[in-house]
RNA sequence: GGGCGGUUAGCUCAGCGGUAGAGCAUCGGUCUUACAAACCGGGGGUCACUGGUUCGAGCCCAGUACCGCCCACCA
């Protein structure tokens, strides 16, 4: 057999399997047995990995690569999504270096120039996902922008308009200055920020004095078109329809009535704006108030703040407001105050409430049903938690804007003829029939990007058209996604899913970790932040990355992950040390199968062995559980219950008491038995951990005599109750604690690791000496001794070190060596341990509520490891005499 | 202002009713021919604080403190 490298290469590995899987067509799916789907939240077309991305891909990657494996008819739809806003500023930024702007390109040159940068920059993230071993069907991959996609984006448009749950209006939305478009509530960032109330006197018309109001945007004064107090408040009650004088304008506005005043903030009077407040503009329309638009869409004073203030910036003209209140006396003070200041999410601008006429989709109506899933439990939030945060938003919900004023994304589906009708229509050729012949031009806007992505599920799965895959694969299985687009995006497929195809698009909602930065912070790479996934793949592996993300991967809590120390990155470290055992251990197993490899048949030969028995018991109670976190979503345990099966169970104990056989020269049937079985539990351990380790798993596995193609399709291991054996586990249990012991013993009297010992033991319990002399020979080799003795007490010796474990004394001659100082610290050390231990249980013992209370067994094993105790506790006691005294 | 998480060994985190676990770090010992990215052994924790429930509480309940996140039209 070919010589194999001692330490695991990822590379090489992961280029040969990657490709070998893809040509065979794996990714795709095997068209029969029960459906199993994902559709992967697309990433941005700009974006490229990061470490959330790294998480997300490889949860998903290993969900369907166990399903895979149990049979499932499985497929997962990779893609991405255009971004609207976040890659119309990505090319905004490349025209501003080369000192243009998009309106100075022009709509038409600007949106080439974007599927330039989308050409060339686009889709680098799909690449990187399959570095990181996504088996993802790349054929299907779909782009919000596709035609196809578009044509379901219209689709969406027309009936929801149709149904009269789109609609044309004008209202007071989130303003961006900066990127010039609208934008949704949830687009919105509130940041608690320093700045200043002002009271200003609004001097009344008819009779002396004046209404005082308070403000944080005296600016937006200029638009004014009322004061209002709340009905019941006592010291407006008497000037209720009086007349005032707006300051520096000198427009006269009314005094009106209206409970979203609240008497206790300040003075308990409220200015009116209803152009730049949507509380303003809902009290507006209540009272029939004027709108006047003072503010601009890039944030400067319009004609209509008067000719003193038209064209200043709005914190220019704040400043003005300000110094000409003061100089009037009409500004009664300044003082601090914090503001939650709503900022674009996109760029961190302050976001100006503008009235605009905007599309909006009307909510209630679509939400109502996407309720109704979450809380009957067909469709479930995984950690639970979450079903909770999304309900309270649904049974909130405010109609949302969907029209962006911006070049980049679906153009609104709407045409608009030279008398003011809107026509809607999924093209413009529909539109023009639709028409009549008048002259149409479409909406200047584009819809916001998820609205598109809303239709994620089933748009990809060729949705409107009635296509084979909708049928097969929706609704599909699980949708793994980050908890800040809960309501962005979860929420809107639900309900689009539910209003198009009638049934839910996902079953299970599955939110993953948020990855953080060293300080606790979210990880970011535009703030630096960031660790970048490549690298680590480059220095570690693909697997090791998976794993230390997945091992990590508890139920909605948040990972911590970090560079420390001169760029090693610890964790990452930890789980390449993993599969650098996976790969030792194999090469142990591989060697040890003779020149021809393949002469090994890999089963499970029936053995009476108590390592055999055990190991087989251990594997079987490790499929149970690593199955059943799976369905669970429990990624870090079932990281964590291999990681333990393999290193503690399998490489320290397994391998190490099979050894002698195992590594024998000799080609007996008893031999090539255990060279079949250790093949076996490591063949049946590869199967476990391939959806978390893909590469590294494929490249050992096919290095096994396999009947197989690839690992990646063999099946899932199946829990077998036969193989359960709870004796072979308890006995296997004392024989590692005797081995402990005596290594300890060892450790602690500076025995070196070179020099054989004898080992004298004692015991009265057939069972134990049974099992100490079945597994004489491997006490020997793992505990390095010589000969052992066996008897039912043992005799008063000078010069052994003792101890008890499991009932079983132990002694270890030491030829004079011994150190009797030390020998009785480590005698009193371990006795005042279980004295110690033998006081708690005592007392509890003599607690009658105890007693009577506490179940059966609990009382019956404390009772049990009670007598136990004393009873070495005694022995001890003989051997720190039989030391002498301090 | 409301809601949700977190607070466990020096670090990163599991555990979530029966008197504390892992990896790393640390200390001591090993080239015991699968693996020094390893092996063997040791030390290290009043499980944030205060009350309560319970025979028994990191684990359940109430409250406090600090950290983080989400939501919010109080000018």
């Amino acid at each position: 057999m070919t010589e194999i490298p001692k330490a695991y290469e990822p590379r090489d590995s992961e280029q040969k399997w990657y490709s070998f899987w893809n040509s065979r067509g794996y990714f795709k799916p095997r068209g029969e047995g029960p459906a199993y789907s994902i559709t992967i939240p697309p990433p941005n077309v700009t974006g490229s990995l990061h470490i959330g991305h790294a998480l997300t891909y490889s949860i998903q990657d290993a969900l369907i690569r166990w399903k895979r494996m149990q049979g499932f008819d499985t497929l997962c739809v990779p893609g991405m999504d255009h971004a609207g806003i976040a890659t119309q500023n990505m090319v905004e930024k490349q025209l501003r270096k080369e000192g243009l702007t998009r309106q100075e390109l022009g709509r038409e040159k600007f949106l080439e120039r974007t599927w330039e940068y989308v050409n060339t920059f686009g889709g680098v993230i799909l690449s990187q996902l399959q570095r990181l071993g996504c088996s993802f069907d790349w054929d299907r991959t779909r782009f919000t922008m596709d035609q196809e996609y578009v044509d379901a984006v219209y689709e969406c448009f027309v009936r929801w308009w149709e149904q009269d749950l789109i609609y044309r209006g004008a209202r007071v939305i989130n303003w961006c200055p900066r990127c010039l478009t609208a934008i949704s509530d949830i687009e919105v960032e509130h940041e608690d920020r320093p700045a200043k109330l002002y009271q200003i006197r609004y001097p009344l018309k008819d009779r002396p004095g004046f209404v005082v109001v308070a403000t944080t945007r005296p600016e937006t004064m200029l638009g004014d078109t009322a004061v209002a107090a709340n009905p019941e408040d006592e010291r407006y009650k008497e000037l209720f329809g009086a007349t005032l004088v707006l300051p520096l304008v000198g427009r006269e506005i009314p005094l009106i009535a209206d409970d979203y005043a609240k008497p206790e903030f300040g003075t308990g009077a409220v200015k009116v704006t209803p152009s730049h407040d949507l509380n303003d503009f809902e009290a507006g329309l209540r009272h029939n108030l004027p709108q006047i638009t003072v503010i601009d869409e890039s944030g400067r004073m319009t004609e209509e703040a008067g000719p003193r203030y038209a064209g200043l910036d709005r914190y220019a003209a704040r400043a003005r407001v300000v110094e000409d209140l003061e100089a009037q006396e009409l500004l009664e003070k300044i003082e601090d105050y914090t503001v939650p200041t709503a900022l674009c999410a996109r760029c961190g601008t302050v976001i100006e409430p503008l009235l605009s006429e905007q599309w909006f989709v009307r909510m209630k109506e679509l939400a109502r049903p996407a309720i109704d899933v979450v809380k009957e439990g067909q469709v479930r939030f995984i950690p639970e938690r979450f079903e909770k945060t999304y309900l309270d938003w649904m049974e909130n919900i405010r109609d949302w804007t969907i029209s962006r004023q911006l070049w980049w994304g679906h153009r609104i589906p709407v045409w608009i003829t030279g008398d003011g009708d809107y026509i809607v229509a999924r093209s413009e050729a529909e539109a023009l029939e639709k028409a009549n012949g008048r002259p149409i031009t479409q909406d200047e806007d584009v819809l916001d990007t998820w609205f598109s992505s809303a239709l994620w599920p089933f748009a990809v799965l060729g949705w409107p058209r009635q296509s084979e895959d909708l049928e097969r694969y929706y609704p599909t299985s699980v949708l793994t996604t980050a908890r800040d687009i809960i309501y962005l995006w979860v929420s809107r497929m639900l309900f689009s899913g539910i209003y198009f195809l009638h049934e839910f698009p996902f079953h299970d909602v599955y939110i993953y970790a948020t990855v953080l930065n060293e300080a606790g912070k979210r990880m970011s790479k535009s703030l630096g932040t960031g660790i970048d996934p490549l690298e680590v793949i480059d220095m570690y592996g693909a697997d090791a990355l998976r794993f230390a993300l997945l091992v990590r991967a508890a139920r909605g809590q948040d990972i911590r992950f970090s560079y420390v120390e001169n760029n090693r990155q610890k964790q990452v470290e930890e789980a390449r040390n993993f599969a650098n055992k996976i790969w030792n251990a194999s090469r142990f197993v591989l060697m040890n199968l003779g020149e021809d490899v393949s002469k090994t048949e890999v089963k499970w030969v029936p053995s009476d062995r108590l390592a055999d028995r055990w190991i087989l018991a251990e594997l079987n109670v490790t499929i149970d559980q690593v199955t059943r976190a799976l369905e669970e979503y429990r990624l870090n345990e079932v990281a964590q219950t291999l990681y333990h099966f393999f290193w503690d169970d399998f490489c320290d104990w397994y391998i190490e008491l099979s050894k002698s056989l195992v590594s024998s020269p000799e080609d007996t049937e008893e031999t090539r038995a255990a060279r079949s079985r250790i093949a076996y539990v490591l063949e049946t351990s590869l199967r476990l951990l391939h959806p978390l380790m893909p590469y590294l798993t494929e490249e050992i596995w096919q290095r096994l005599p396999h009947g197989g193609e690839s690992l990646m399709i063999a099946s899932w291991p199946a829990t077998d109750e036969a193989r359960d054996d709870e004796e072979a586990r308890e006995q296997m249990q004392t024989l590692i604690a005797l081995i402990t012991k005596v290594r300890n013993i060892r450790s602690e009297m500076n025995i070196p690791a070179s020099s054989r010992i004898n080992l004298h033991l004692a015991t009265t319990d057939q069972a134990a000496r049974s099992l100490i002399d079945e597994n004489s020979d491997r006490i020997k080799r793992l505990a390095r001794v010589e000969e052992i003795s066996i008897s039912d007490r043992l005799q008063t010796r000078k010069g052994e070190a003792r101890d008890i474990v499991a009932g079983i004394e132990v002694a270890v001659p030491l030829e004079g060596l011994i150190d009797i100082k030390k020998e009785r610290e480590r005698v009193s050390k371990e006795l005042a341990r279980k004295e110690n231990e033998a006081r708690g249980l005592a007392a509890r013992l003599d607690n009658d509520s105890f007693l009577e209370r506490a179940p059966q067994d609990v009382v019956q094993q404390a009772r049990q490891r009670h007598d136990e105790l004393i009873a070495e506790i005694e022995k001890l006691r003989a051997t720190l005499g039989s030391l002498g005294a301090e």
